[in-house]
DNA sequence: GTGAAAGCGCTAACAT
DNA sequence: ATGTTAGCGCTTTCAC
C-alpha cells in the first residue's frame, strides 16, 4: 500500500504532528528532527494525500474553468486557448483545472457544476458570456470567482477583458488611414460586451475622423458571430450600399464569412473591399488573402485569468487590482489596402 | 455553513447512517423515511463533500490526461481535440478530467504529474508520444491507464489507436487511382508507430498495384511532423526527383509546408503536384487549394479513451476490449488530381 | 521543540 | 430497517 503519514512517522521515530510540521516547513521544527523525517519520506517515497489533506483544510488545489456548451463547441480555439493560458500558469503554482460546460439555455431547473457542490475546486473562472439564470445561481455560491471576456452587469467582480474599444478604434483607424470612407461594421450579438464596445471604437474612430455615421453600414442583429452569420450580413450590406469600400467584422469567423461570399459574387479582396477582422485565429494565415486582424492575446487572458485567481486565493485578501484590460494589436495582412 | 451529512440527520431525525445509504441508493431504506432524508437534502440543498468521500472511498472521480509539453502546444487542435472528447463522455459520467504536460525530455529527476502522486485521479489517459524515461515510472502506479494515439513498446495496454496503416493505404491508393506512379512520402519521426504504420500502408498500397517503391521518394529523417519540415522535405524530394507527380504527408501540418514550398518555387497544386495530407484540421478547408487528406476522428477518439477507462473503473474488471481502432476515412478536396 | 488527541465529513462493518 | 461506531489520512490546538 502506498505509505501513509503514521508509517513515516513510526520510521523516523516521530509523531505525526511532527512529520505534519515538517511538510509545511514549520518554522519550530528543529533542524536535525527536519532532516531525519525529510529522509524517511524520501525513502518510503511518500506524498501526503490530497483527500485527507483537503478534508480538513477544506481545499483541493483545484480551479473550475466554466464556459457554456456553444462556447466550448466552437471550433476557432478561442476558450480553448483561454483554458490552454490558465494551464500554464497552473503548472507553476500546483493548481489543476476542472472543465465544465452549461447549458447555453440555463433554466431554473439546472444545477451547477458538480465540482461547485461538492466543493472539489477552490475557485472558478467563468469565460466567455454565460446565461443570467446562471450567475444568479453562482452568486449564491461563496467562492472566489473571476470572469474573462465577459462582464457580467451587476455588482464589481474581478474580471479579465480585451480591450475591445481600442480594438474597435485601430480597426477603423487603419480602414481610415488607408484612405476608407464607407465603412461597414458586422457585429453579432450586440447584447454582448464585447461587441458592443467594438462597435463604440468603431463609431468613435469615424467620428474622430468626422466621417459620418451611417446606419445603414452598421449590422448588428446576428445573433451569433459565425461564419454563416458574416456571410449573410455581407449579402445584406453589399446589396443595399454599393459604395461601401470596407468592412470591419467583429471577429475573424465572421470575416472568413464575408470571404466566401464575396468569392461567391466575384468581389475581390482586398481589391473592391478591404476587410479586417478581429481575434486572429490561427487560420487567418492560410486564407486567400491572409486576413488583416486585431489580434487578442487569448493565451495570455487565460494566463491573467488564473494568476488573479491564485493571488486572491494565496492572499486571502481582497487583490488591489480587480479588472485587468489585457492589449490588443493590429496585424497587418492582405486583406486591407490603401485606396 | 455548507450543511453536512450530521445536518441532514438530525433534520431529518434519523442516523448519519441512514443519510449515507439514502443517498447511495441502498435497497435496505424503507420509502417513507427515504422520502423523507431525500425531503430535506433538498431543503437543507445538501451535497456530500467528494473530499470526505474521498477519504473514505479512495476514489476521487477525477480522471488525469497526461500529454507531453510539445504535444501541449502544438497550434493544430488535434491533443486538445482528443481532450474535448474525454470531455463530452465525463459530462456524461460524473467524472471531471485533469489535464497535466510532462517534459517532453522527461528525466530520471523529474516527477509524475502531482495528480498521481497525491492519488486525486482514480486513473489516467495518456495521449501521444511519451518518453519512454516517463512510461518506466509510469508503471510503478497501479493505476487504471488508457493510452491514446500512441502504443506503448512494452506489456498489453488499454489503447485507443488511429488504424494508420489503413489510412496510408488508402491515402496512396488514392494517389494511384488519379494516376500516379512516382508518389512521395513525407514522414517525420518514423520512430513514431503512426508514423511507421503510415509508412506500412504506402508501401502495401504501391506493392499491391505493382508499382516499385523508391527509397528516394521517401523521407523520414524529420524528427518532428511540423510545417517547416514539410517545407525541407518537399525541397530535397523534388530537387532530387524531378518525376514524382504525387506526395503523401503523414499529417496536414507538414502538407501546409509542402504548399508553402510549392508556392515560392512555383509548383503549382494540384496541376504539377498532387498533395494529400494525414488528419483533416480545421484549416484544410481554408487552404488555397483546399487539402485532400486522411479524416482521424479526433474528439471520438477522446470519447473512446474515457469510455474505456469509465468502464475499467465501474466494473472493477478487465474489460474484455483492450484495442480500439478509430476508422480514418478519405477526404476529397481540390490538392489532388487526375493524370 | 515535540507529542497527544480531537476532529474534518463521510462510508461501512457490525449491532440491534 | 435503522443506529452505533470505528476509521480514512491528514491538520491543528493544546499540553508538556
Amino acid at each position: 500500500m502506498t505509505p501513509t503519514i503514521k508509517d513515516v512517522a513510526k520510521k523516523a521515530g516521530v509523531s505525526i504532528a511532527t512529520v505534519s510540521l515538517v511538510i509545511s516547513n514549520h518554522s519550530r521544527i528543529s533542524t536535525p528532527t527536519k532532516n531525519k523525517v525529510l529522509k524517511t519520506i524520501k525513502e518510503l517515497n511518500y506524498y501526503p494525500s490530497r483527500s485527507a489533506k483537503g478534508l480538513v483544510t477544506k481545499t483541493t488545489r483545484n480551479i473550475g474553468f466554466i464556459l457554456t456548451d456553444d462556447h466550448f463547441l466552437r471550433t476557432e480555439p478561442f476558450y480553448s486557448n483561454i483554458f490552454l493560458g490558465t494551464e500554464f500558469v497552473t503548472r507553476g503554482s500546483d493548481y489543476y483545472v476542472l472543465l465544465a460546460t452549461i447549458n447555453t439555455n440555463f433554466s431554473k431547473e439546472d444545477s451547477l457544476p458538480r465540482f461547485l457542490l461538492e466543493r472539489s475546486v477552490d475557485g472558478v473562472i467563468i469565460a466567455g458570456k454565460v446565461p443570467l439564470l446562471f450567475l444568479e445561481k453562482l452568486s449564491k455560491c461563496k467562492i472566489p470567482k473571476v470572469f474573462v471576456d465577459y462582464f457580467p452587469p451587476s455588482d464589481d467582480h474581478y474580471v479579465v477583458l480585451i480591450d475591445n474599444i481600442k480594438g474597435g478604434l485601430i480597426a477603423t483607424q487603419h480602414l481610415i488611414d488607408y484612405g476608407h470612407k464607407e465603412i461597414a461594421f458586422i457585429g453579432g450579438d450586440i447584447t454582448h460586451p464585447s461587441i458592443s464596445d467594438r462597435l463604440i471604437g468603431y463609431k468613435q474612430a469615424l467620428e474622430r475622423n468626422s466621417i459620418t455615421i451611417n446606419s445603414n453600414n452598421i449590422i448588428t442583429d446576428e445573433d451569433y458571430p459565425a461564419r454563416q452569420n458574416g456571410y449573410n450580413a455581407a449579402q445584406k450590406l453589399l446589396t443595399r450600399n454599393s459604395n461601401i469600400t470596407a468592412i470591419f467584422t467583429c471577429n475573424d469567423a465572421m470575416a472568413i464569412g464575408v470571404m466566401q461570399y464575396c468569392v461567391d459574387s466575384g468581389i475581390k479582396i482586398p481589391d473592391n473591399i478591404s476587410l479586417i477582422g478581429f481575434d486572429d485565429v490561427e487560420a487567418d494565415l492560410l486564407l486567400n488573402p491572409p486576413l488583416t486582424t486585431i489580434r487578442v492575446p487569448k493565451v495570455e487572458m487565460g494566463s491573467e485569468a488564473m494568476k488573479l485567481m491564485v493571488n486572491m486565493l494565496r492572499e486571502k485578501s481582497v487583490a488591489s487590482v480587480k479588472k485587468i484590460l489585457v492589449p490588443v494589436e493590429l496585424i497587418i495582412r492582405n486583406s486591407t489596402k490603401k485606396i
